[in-house]
DNA sequence: ACATAATAGTTCAAACATGAACATTACGCA
DNA sequence: TGCGTAATGTTCATGTTTGAACTATTATGT
């Protein structure tokens, strides 16, 4: 009656999970030491990323984006700013928010960053053909999607 | 002559790895609280999986299959020594290491947060085929190995 | 055997992330 | 209008992670 304990480790899924995490553990790492010499952090990387993808979006909205709290986006702005990688605008019709944009020399940072980035990737995912890179794609954003309401 | 750099976002392995990246950290965060009635954080989760797996382990590999400082593990190791659910012991032949091993009360608290990690995993990985979920794990422990010499 | 290298673990300061409490501004509805 | 509520961003205390210097122990090479 009694069903004795499968060990997660006997359970693909959980075996297979753990091989994506430390997929994404080793390459954020790569990453950051890729990106030293630019003097750029991974977390810095991601809100440049968000800022040309999303301009003049808000603090608010970019910490969702980035999936980390607002106080944290606070602490992160202040030094990109002060390294005139990005502006901080207030918002004409409502004085809470603050509307982000990049500078050009931010944008020209992010370039030179996203050729490293594009470059371990590349590397990473050359495993894989490109049905199989696709079907990687679309059952993470199924289960970003099914974490959401957990 | 100068070829129009193509944008990371019309890449598709550059779009499906930020994916991967996404799910990544939004599995970690909603183990995180899911944990948070066992006062366990994710780190201290994957201490105790790693030390059931492998008794005996010493501090140095432990940091190493962490992807993680040796300084960390000697900052990680003692809270959980002094809530009873590890021992540390002085290896005998080479007086530098120490051997760590789960007390009962350790292995007792590591399956209940096997189940909290398992059940989040299986809501997960549901959506996949088995086929598809092997498939993207030997994908992913590619990547691993790829990025090590990176 | 002895000097030199390498290894295991610790300590410490600095960087970083987090969540709660707070100020300011906007909104909704009587 | 005006009061209660919600939203934006900041501040601060706390806990975590990191990397570099340090101690102690073992391995190596001449």
């Amino acid at each position: 009656m009694n069903i004795t304990q499968e060990l997660p480790w006997d359970n693909p899924r959980f075996r297979n999970w753990v091989a994506v995490a430390r997929a994404c553990h080793v390459l954020e790492r790569t990453l950051a030491t890729k990106l030293a010499p630019l003097d750029l952090k991974p977390a810095q990387l991601d809100v440049l990323m968000n800022l040309y993808r999303h301009p003049g979006m808000s603090q608010h909205d970019l910490a969702r984006k980035l999936l980390v709290g607002r106080s944290n986006v606070t602490m992160l702005l202040p030094q990109l700013e002060a390294r005139g990688l990005l502006r901080r605008e207030g918002d004409e019709k409502d004085k809470r928010v603050l509307r982000l944009n990049l500078t050009e020399a931010g944008e020209a940072l992010l370039m030179r960053a996203l050729k490293v980035h594009m470059a371990l990737i590349e590397k990473a995912m050359s495993q894989s053909t490109p049905e199989q890179c696709d079907m990687i794609g679309e059952q993470m954003r199924k289960i970003a999607e099914v974490l959401k309401e957990a």
